[in-house]
DNA sequence: GAGTGGTCTAGACCACTCC
DNA sequence: GAGTGGTCTAGACCACTCC
């Protein structure tokens, strides 16, 4: 009957796995199998209990975190059931620029055009949800592979929250790392864009011709404020996101 | 000295906040306030038993959940801390094209420009690691958001996973749902470049000139075995990600 | 050996659902 | 009222760390 507490003869000296994994394994072992499907009601907790000699507490728990971890439902008077198969999200992740470029075992650079305090235009002002001709800190910088430019980072940042920003120094640090330092609740939205270089950008990126490129959106936020703006322009032909 | 088990006498029908939940507020509210900065070894749960009131299990439990959650990290024979900060990884959600259209309150539509089967061709065998001018299932679709094209999916799909594929039915479905939907253990990766539309996109995409275009190469993965790929190309003028 | 966290038990009381 | 899951307790044994 406790056709559990398994050892392992095999590998006699591996420590067993705790009983609640084993009970984990044995679920998901049977949903695998398809002998337990979606939306199929799973053994009471009181029968799991009489039929793999096991205490109730554990048998809970081994439930509790495969819930947690949305692999079952449970519903208080009703029963246990095998979860709705679940599309998983597409995700990317959008790395720093420096992890990116040390990722490519090249080396950093970041040249700061400038960095400075200015009145606030209506456009901007709309996306950091302040009014026009507010103070408002701004910086562009230009980040270089390996001397050859990659990304334009032209941001706004919200005197608010960070008044020491402009006497920041980024030789060492990004933008993006020093607020999420400082900030470490910070949660983030992004548009992702493609568009074809202006003549600005041709300039900074030193780029000879229109280039395609993807322009991304950062808004990051502090609950529901917003601390920063950034535009990130990157040309298509040197770099790509992965 | 429970100073735990609170009534909330403001709203005297709302049931209380578990114990073990309160335990966790608690520990939370300590590292809010900054009074358990990042590194700080906490009470003992046998410390946190007397002094709470509360028996050890239901500390374990809160304490063991902060730990999963990454608030916290213990050591057996040590004790536990709070966790260094971690910076959370920045995330977008590639969504699927027709999620997209319908938020947008429009119509999706798929053209189905061809379906069939054909010898691979060396760059297409090298992504989908099959050798050149074996049998493929090639499709090229476009999207159209209320009659306007706003993607091209040009996608290379292994028989030896889905030898059904070119005879589905792609009028109520899109590829990747399908494809999901058949595999619910896929996974994914990304490229995500710019790129100018030439003569074949802009006659897809009905184009008139040459415009900036997102692109997204996105293989589709079961454990190590590719089953598919795509190339998605969006104007950059009719299209964003969010 | 003292202190830590990890697991497990047998029992209890409860809210909830279904009949 | 019978059955379900949600919580909580008091106690136990253990592996591990530090001295």
């Amino acid at each position: 009957m406790p056709y559990f507490r398994t050892q392992n003869d095999d590998h006699p000296y591996s420590p067993p796995k705790p009983l609640y994994e084993q009970v984990k394994s044995y679920v998901l072992k049977n949903m695998e199998s398809g002998e337990w499907p979606a939306y199929f009601q799973l053994p009471s907790e009181h029968t799991l209990v009489r039929e793999m000699g096991i205490s109730r507490m554990t048998i809970h728990r081994a439930l509790r975190e495969l819930t947690q971890a949305g692999y079952l439902e449970r519903i208080q008077g009703v029963g246990t059931f095998v979860a709705a198969p679940k599309k998983q999200p597409k995700k990317i992740e959008l790395r720093e620029i420096d992890d990116i470029i040390r990722s490519h075992g090249a080396r950093h650079q970041c040249d700061v055009h400038f960095l400075q305090v200015e009145p606030i235009e209506p456009d901007a002002a709309a996306m950091m949800a302040m009014t026009a001709g507010e103070e408002v800190y701004r910086s562009y910088f230009v980040h270089r592979e390996n001397g050859l430019p990659v990304m334009v980072e032209d941001r706004y940042v919200h005197p608010k929250f960070m008044p020491e920003y402009i006497e920041t120094d980024f030789a060492d640090t990004t933008a993006d790392t020093h607020i999420s330092k400082k900030f470490t609740q910070l949660s983030h939205s992004h548009v992702i864009q493609a568009a074809v270089s202006n003549a600005e950008i041709n300039h900074f990126l030193e780029l000879e011709t229109t280039t395609a490129c993807i322009v991304i959106n950062r808004k990051s936020w502090l609950g529901d404020e917003i601390v920063s703006v950034a535009r990130l322009v990157l040309p298509g032909n040197r770099i790509q996101l992965t």
